[in-house]
DNA sequence: TTGTATGCGTTATCAT
DNA sequence: ATGATAACGCATACAA
């Protein structure tokens, strides 16, 4: 025998009075006598009453939730950005569903749908990593749900992004690896070609190259997707080639790719930085701590989804001046594994 | 002018039927005709019906919601422990509303309100730093909506608990100093007491000592919190003991608090383990990273948020077995900083 | 100031 | 196999 809820028609049956002039009394309307409210007030808490959300959202046709959803959840840039999501939705009243699509197109495009049974009243979402056909997008565009992209973005389709500078942060850092440190035959490992991050760093990866009238090798582009065993994979296809052919320098495409690099360059016999120099791009929490300390590109993650919501919240608040891509700039983060600061590492 | 979404009912008007046929056969329920069925489901498609998963909550008094409640989002082991309970969750059909209490009393009191106005059908609880009183949670449980806490638990108010099994963890990694180091003069740079792991660590190290006739000093333990920065200060304090009362071993209550003193150790000139030896707990991603890599205790945190995700789950759905305190087992991760090993940080 | 009728979109129940 | 009606808990619009 389970005690059922009790709702605003108890404290109304309670006082002898109507459930309208409960709502009113406790949503602080107007037209209410402030006897009566106190007397409403004070039932309401003394039989434990919690008004139901849900009843409200039908009623309203706002849920003032908020779909949230990324390909990984574990990786460090994410529960950054989530954080700095929570920071702004919060304030705004405004609560959040957390789904993931751990990189998957399907069950991505499955958690889409399940954003739009719960009637969110926005989405956030970062696009996994197999979406070959942004149809999904689209569609959630025309049902004029208001959407957000974060840090993987989609282009052309008249929807808000957030991201960082990948493009110009990928071509600085090459710079630096060009005119710091003149390196030969400078490699990328890159990210997948439909993702956003991945076409826009090996973008800058190559203006670099060109402006600098630095030589590009196609054959030094590697496909080694976001993960260190793609890192590993990759760095250990260039290791294969003819040493007079093999990168002088490397830059990958994130982080954990660079760590797979790295791990795949020790196994060869090879130092960081004396015979490969490498630079990654994220600045994970682990890059500092390496063997050979990793140069690298900060992201302000907890920045980018403090934007991204922001945006939304004003989107679904219709106080948006329209569609933006908004960029959130990067900083180069210099350590060792580019050559940098060499004498550090050596004792007294 | 915005468009309205599609219900049943227009369903139902296109074919000239009534809501309930439409509801039944977009549900797979029985006593429909076949040939109506598929009507149904070609016009849903054709005008892209999405079913009002508010609606339903509302009659169905059920949501498919679960609620979490976490003290840390960027924290290693959170992130960890949420991708397991997403694991279970969305198999069986729910979904998360994720909350965060930043340590924060107050803001977990306002998080737990939300959740139950949200009628979430369960609710996944770390408990935050500053809670002194549980009489929250007890509400909670007076309302017979269904609770598991996970990692920091609450003892004595007949609730679900999935945590990793701290008290011996911390037992046997103060064993290891004893019996294989013989260090004299062991500190415990302990949690806040009134959180269920700062305890239950601070038990084990006290009951280590004890059963193996080694001495004990109230002095050498000293509150550092779960982070880097209380880390630092409490092992500052133990260092400015003079030298013969300084400890010669160390045991933190987690990785970051053991970060914090390995700062502070370096700061005041002496080495680890040569001078200070020093472990931790919860194998932090960048424990074995540090310059002596650290030894310490594996929390398999997926494992933890999965047990607590499948506990829930069956309270929910009434097929728990009773009030369980389920604890899942830790591993020693033996490194330097507590003196093993050492040969191999040797050059050649 | 307060109350009544109506609707939000769905399912349960009982007819037909 | 199908339909009519009520109900879930609340808020809007209008009447008293």
């Amino acid at each position: 025998m389970v005690k059922k809820r009790v709702t605003a028609k108890e404290i109304a049956r309670e006082l002898g009075i109507s459930v309208m002039t409960v709502s009113r009394a406790l949503n602080n309307r107007p037209n209410v006598d402030e006897e009566t409210r106190h007397k409403v007030i004070n039932t309401a808490r003394r039989l434990g009453y919690v008004p139901n959300g849900i009843a409200k959202s039908l009623v309203m046709q706002k849920t003032f939730t908020i779909g949230v959803v990324v390909p990984e959840i574990t990786h460090s840039f994410f529960p950054e950005a989530i954080r700095g999501i929570e920071e702004v939705t919060s304030k705004s009243g405004y609560h959040l569903i957390l789904t993931h699509s751990a990189e998957d197109a399907a069950r991505e495009s499955d958690v889409l749908h399940l954003l739009e049974r719960q009637r969110v009243d926005g989405i956030l979402i970062s696009k996994a990593q197999t979406v070959e056909k942004d149809e999904v997008y689209e569609q959630l565009v025309r049902q004029r749900l208001p959407v957000v992209f974060f840090d993987r973005c989609v282009q052309g389709i008249g929807v808000n992004c957030v991201s960082v500078n990948d493009e110009e942060g990928a071509k600085e850092i090459t710079e630096h690896l060009i005119v710091v440190h003149r390196y030969p035959r400078i490699a990328h490992l890159s990210g997948p070609q439909h993702v956003s991050i991945g076409e826009a760093r090996l973008r800058g990866f190559k203006i670099a190259l060109q402006s600098r009238d630095w030589p590009f090798y196609e054959g030094l582009v590697v496909e080694a997707g976001f993960h260190e065993s793609g890192g590993y994979s990759a760095m250990t296809k260039l290791l294969e080639m003819p040493p007079e052919q093999r990168p002088r320098a490397v830059v990958a495409v994130n982080d954990p790719a660079a760590f797979g690099a790295m791990k795949a360059i020790q196994d060869w016999g090879l130092k960081i930085p004396q015979d490969i120099a490498l630079v990654g791009f994220s600045d994970d929490i682990r890059s500092e701590l390496m063997d050979t300390p990793l140069t690298t590109v900060h992201q302000p993650a907890y920045e980018v989804g403090k934007k991204a919501a922001e945006k939304l919240v004003a989107v679904i608040e219709g106080t948006s001046s329209g569609i933006e891509e908004i960029v959130v700039g990067t900083q180069q983060v210099i350590r060792n594994s580019c050559g940098c600061n060499l004498e550090s590492n050596w004792p007294g």
